[in-house]
DNA sequence: GAGTTTGAAACT
DNA sequence: CAGTTTCAAACTC
């Protein structure tokens, strides 16, 4: 059975799709909750292993099986509670949750195992709290996947709706559609009880806790996504229990670190990608929940181990977008996209990690980089996030964007989407590539939503180093960047070049500044502004040729009235590129037969040169000093407050001579006159002797302690 | 660092 | 669309 498609497979984080990982991993039940295995007479195609859980916990054992034939391998599970499990199937008291043969397979293609018809479960629902709430899988006609037991053993549990898949099946309308529960049974030795203790009363439903929110993001339906791709995406939110809502136990362990991912699963069989399958996605089920350690359950989210970053490529976008999320209070909600649901995303991996208080994602990085910086600052960031007190939210809902953003390509990165009315705090957050960059550069993220995400006040966490936006071009999605002094703007109009760049302000000196995630709302509105006034408000000023940079011109022009276009007023100018037949300027002089113009270029290269000689002429400078001193240091001579002699070397001399002559040459570039060039040249040469005898002093003190 | 100049953005 | 105002960066002293 070919229960995951392709296009599902793409979106499961690899530790679901690592099949080494299952073959070779012990039996990941907890060592302190002991399993026993027995065989039980169940309803199964094939011969398989139980998996037993010691009441009223469960248990869940996984004997490895042979994964890498194509055939169907045989696989004992045995899901049990006494309490909760005792189905029809399940001699009462044993403890023990059968599944029948025929209730599972095992995909060796997709490296998972499919339990079907756990439906059994559901009677026991009178037997206890806990058999009513989660402790089983308890919806009829709902399919446990078991996947592969993640390196990082992180259990992973997919929902993945199953009408649009196998619903054909089940067409006659009588019988529910089924679902597959997919489940990453990780745990290793982290494996524990999903439910409480014997003794107590109440098993902990997950699901008091945490609820799943399936959300599709289609663009067929006139979503702002590609039209190509489509995403269903869950969020985890926090919840209280609502009666809408289906709990679904997990006979295994989904403590610390478990990843729930909700895919929508397009048509397995259909080659097709792009096709719609919009009954497909009304099937969904609006809520699948899990049980879990409690109504106050969280989950740590062990990142150093997980693909945090979840990036979604929008074709025909030049933005890498990214979802935040957060745990939210919001109602189970199903959102989804008019559209077309078939799921063809190849790049994202939605990846939801739930905390009881927030989960995230992390902006994104252009596709290729991804991998490269997801890691460790990601770690660090999510623990930060873990205990804060509010929360993220998920990408964007797709009831809210049309309104939002009619265009979203127009968006700017780092465009934040305001939650969807109803749906309580998940929203979605679009960030820019560059975005990435700077929480690379931050050791804390500060993702704040409106409801207290903390950001240090006023202080802004761009990491990025202010270098001289003149040497790269401005339409560079990687162009560095000067911190804004935005003041009256709250850096909310194009005034601000962060803004205006699609990127939030970072260690800037911005003045109340609201381009952050904490003010969500009022930057929606602010680029709904912009983009309303100018839908290309946020496109790149520059555009790039069809040649290269030679072509590149600005795309509106100048309109500069006494500068001559050739000081850094000029947007021209400033991007290092000459004025054009659509600038309104007067009296340009930024033209390539210009004088000045070229008067002007010589004048920043020979400053250039000038910098460039000077640092290396210092850097050697330093250098042959340090070295000299290690190596002829009298330190015999240096006693007393008189310093070694010997340092003043030919070598010293001969770097302190060039610096005085880069010095006398840049001053005859400049045009200096011959007295301030002198005195130039002798401040320079006082900086070298500085440099000689702070060294000098450095080496003594160290021979002296050496 | 304060003040001025400049031109894009925003506003009318 | 044009004129005016606002704004922040660039520039000067």
């Amino acid at each position: 059975m070919d229960v995951v498609s392709p296009e599902l497979i793409n979106l499961l984080p690899d530790e679901i799709m690592d099949t080494e990982a299952i073959i070779a991993e012990e039996v990941p039940v907890s060592a302190a909750q002991p399993c026993d295995v027995a065989p039980v007479p169940m309803e199964t195609d094939a011969p398989v292993t139980t998996v037993t859980a010691q009441n009223p916990q469960l248990c869940a054992t996984l004997t490895p099986a042979p994964l890498r034939s194509g055939l169907p391998s045989q696989l004992t599970l045995v899901v049990s509670s006494a309490s909760s499990l005792a189905g029809a199937s399940v001699p009462a008291g044993s403890g023990l949750q059968k599944l029948s043969p025929g209730s599972f397979a095992i995909s060796a293609a997709n490296h998972q195992i499919i339990l079907n018809k756990v439906a059994e479960a559901t009677k026991t629902s009178g037997m206890g709290v806990s058999a009513s709430t989660a402790q089983v899988i308890k919806q009829d006609g709902q399919k446990l996947l078991v996947t592969t037991i993640g390196k990082s053993g992180q259990p992973i549990m997919l929902q993945l709706p199953q009408k649009s898949v196998l619903g054909q099946a089940s067409g006659d309308g009588k019988s529910p559609a089924p679902q597959y529960k997919v489940v990453t049974i990780g745990g290793r030795t982290e494996l524990k009880p999903v439910m409480g203790s014997p003794g107590s009363p109440l098993p902990v439903s997950a699901l008091q806790a945490q609820q799943l929110k399936t959300l599709q993001v289609g663009g067929g339906g006139g979503l702002p996504f590609s039209p190509a791709r489509d995403l269903t995406v869950v969020s985890v939110a926090s919840q209280t229990p609502n009666a809408t809502q289906k709990s679904m136990g997990v006979p295994v362990n989904m403590a610390l670190g478990q990843q729930i991912l909700t895919v929508h699963q397009p048509a397995a069989v259909s080659p097709s990608k792009g096709v719609s399958n919009q009954s497909a996605a009304q099937s969904l089920k609006p809520v699948q929940t899990v049980t879990m350690g409690g109504s106050h359950f969280k989950t740590i989210i062990p990142l150093a181990t997980q693909p945090n970053v979840q990036q979604i490529q929008v074709p025909g976008s030049r933005f890498t977008y990214v979802r935040l999320v957060t745990s939210t209070t919001a109602n189970p909600t199903t959102l989804q996209a008019g559209g077309p649901t078939t799921s063809t995303m190849q790049t994202a991996k939605p990846m939801v990690v739930n905390t009881g208080t927030v989960r995230m994602s992390v902006p994104i990085a252009p596709a290729q980089t991804m991998k490269q910086m997801v890691p460790k600052s990601i770690t660090t960031t999510t623990q930060v996030m873990t205990n804060a007190q509010t929360q993220q939210r998920l990408i964007m809902p797709a009831t809210s964007l049309p309104q939002i953003q009619p265009n979203f390509t127009n968006l700017p990165p780092g465009t934040v989407l305001a939650p969807a009315p109803g749906t309580g705090n998940v929203g979605y957050a679009v960030v820019p590539a560059q975005y990435v960059a700077q929480l690379q550069q931050s050791s804390l993220v500060t993702m704040a939503s409106s409801s207290g995400f903390h950001t240090p006040t006023g202080v802004q966490t761009q990491a990025r180093l202010p270098v001289n936006g003149l040497s790269t071009a401005p339409d560079s999605s990687t162009r560095p960047r000067k911190p804004c002094n935005c003041t009256k703007s709250q850096c909310l109009k194009l005034y601000c070049d962060c803004f205006a760049n699609g990127e939030f302000c970072n260690n800037c000196n911005c003045n109340n500044c609201f381009n952050n995630l904490e003010h969500e709302t009022e930057r929606l509105k602010a680029i709904k502004t912009c983009l309303d006034r100018n839908p290309g408000a946020f496109k790149p000023k520059i555009g790039k040729g069809k040649q290269g940079e030679s072509d590149r011109r600005h795309s509106k022009g100048c309109n500069c009235k006494r500068s001559g276009c050739l000081k850094n007023y000029c947007e021209c100018y400033e991007a290092k590129i000459m004025c054009s037949s659509i600038c309104k300027c007067v009296g340009c002089k930024n033209f390539e037969e210009s004088p000045e113009r070229k008067t002007l270029m010589h004048l920043a290269d020979a400053a250039e040169v000038r910098v460039q000689q000077q640092t290396a002429a210092k850097t050697k400078l330093s250098s042959q000093i340090s070295d000299l001193l290690t190596r002829t240091t009298p330190i015999s001579t240096s006693g007393g407050g008189r310093l070694p002699y010997t340092f003043v070397t030919k070598e010293v001399v001969e770097a302190t001579c060039e610096c005085l002559l880069d010095q006398a040459r840049q001053t005859e570039l400049s045009g200096q006159p011959q007295a301030l060039a002198e005195r130039l040249i002798l401040e320079e040469f006082g900086h070298c002797l500085m440099r000689i005898i702070s060294s000098a002093g450095k080496a003594k003190s160290d021979c002296i302690n050496c």
